[in-house]
DNA sequence: GTCCAGGGCCGTT
DNA sequence: AACGGCCATGGA
């Protein structure tokens, strides 16, 4: 077996599940009241934290009622209610005080023009996008890839354990996972390819997961049971 | 009733 | 640096 089989096992995944509609959002609404639809994705990556997506789209359904899907509307709104239209995505206290944080942050800093933002230096807005209470490297880095387009591999709980089943041999940290997967991947694409390969890659990823390589594994038809040694 | 989901923070070792 | 407890809802 070749010495890191990221290539392969994404070769073959691409094949089991192609032309994911990843991280999708609600144009029309957008459309209809002005508002950046990179910012719905910001706020799902924060409901998503730790939570079945099911549960974010109720939240997502409540903030679009009251037109909460903008970065000035929840830096002005009220905490409570904030609270209580996020509360079906769970952690809620925590997480209406995350929204605010970063929609004041990017209020007060980019004029809630989320162009400024995203157009300076990568690292710069990765370090400061860490630097946000509640903004963890998973967040940051899905907001960085799904909402600003950037080359970043997202690691994510699945992604952690599909490594230590492989196994692949780093570390199973986020950053030395991150690294691999973006050393492994970059042999083959560049630019805009890399970042839409990184996109589809994690939702591919995320798909195995559920399907196959859960806490309790069906190893039974997986697509990459023999890429890897688990066995059960 | 139990387990789990597209994490992150904080306090204790 | 590493680990455990905590945050909370809703679907399986």
């Amino acid at each position: 077996m070749s010495k890191d089989k990221i290539l392969e096992i994404h070769r073959i995944i691409s094949k089991n599940y192609k032309d994911l509609n990843w991280w999708p959002v609600d144009s029309k609404y957008h459309k209809k009241n002005q508002t950046d639809p990179r910012f719905e994705i910001i706020v799902g990556a924060i409901l998503t934290q730790n939570t079945a997506w099911s549960n974010v789209e109720k939240a997502l359904v409540n903030l679009k009622e009251k037109n909460k899907l903008d970065i000035k509307n929840i830096a002005k709104s009220d905490e409570k209610e904030l609270r209580e239209m996020i509360k079906p995505s769970g952690f809620f206290n925590q997480k209406a005080d995350r929204l605010k944080t970063i929609s004041n942050h990017f209020l007060e800093r980019y004029g809630g023009n989320l162009d400024n933002f995203f157009k300076r230096n990568l690292k710069e807005i990765r370090e400061e996008l860490l630097s946000l209470n509640g903004i963890g490297p998973e967040t940051a880095d899905s907001i960085l890839l799904y909402a600003g387009e950037k080359p970043v591999f997202v690691v994510d709980a699945y992604t952690k354990r599909l490594c230590q089943r492989i196994p692949i041999k780093v570390e199973l940290d986020y950053d030395n996972i991150q690294k691999h997967f973006q050393e492994e991947l970059s042999k083959q694409y560049i630019g805009k390819e890399l970042v839409q390969t990184y996109n589809e890659f994690h939702a591919q990823i995320v798909l195995l997961a559920k399907e196959y390589c859960k806490k309790k594994p069906n190893c039974n038809d997986c697509p990459i049971s023999k890429n890897c040694n688990e066995l059960f």
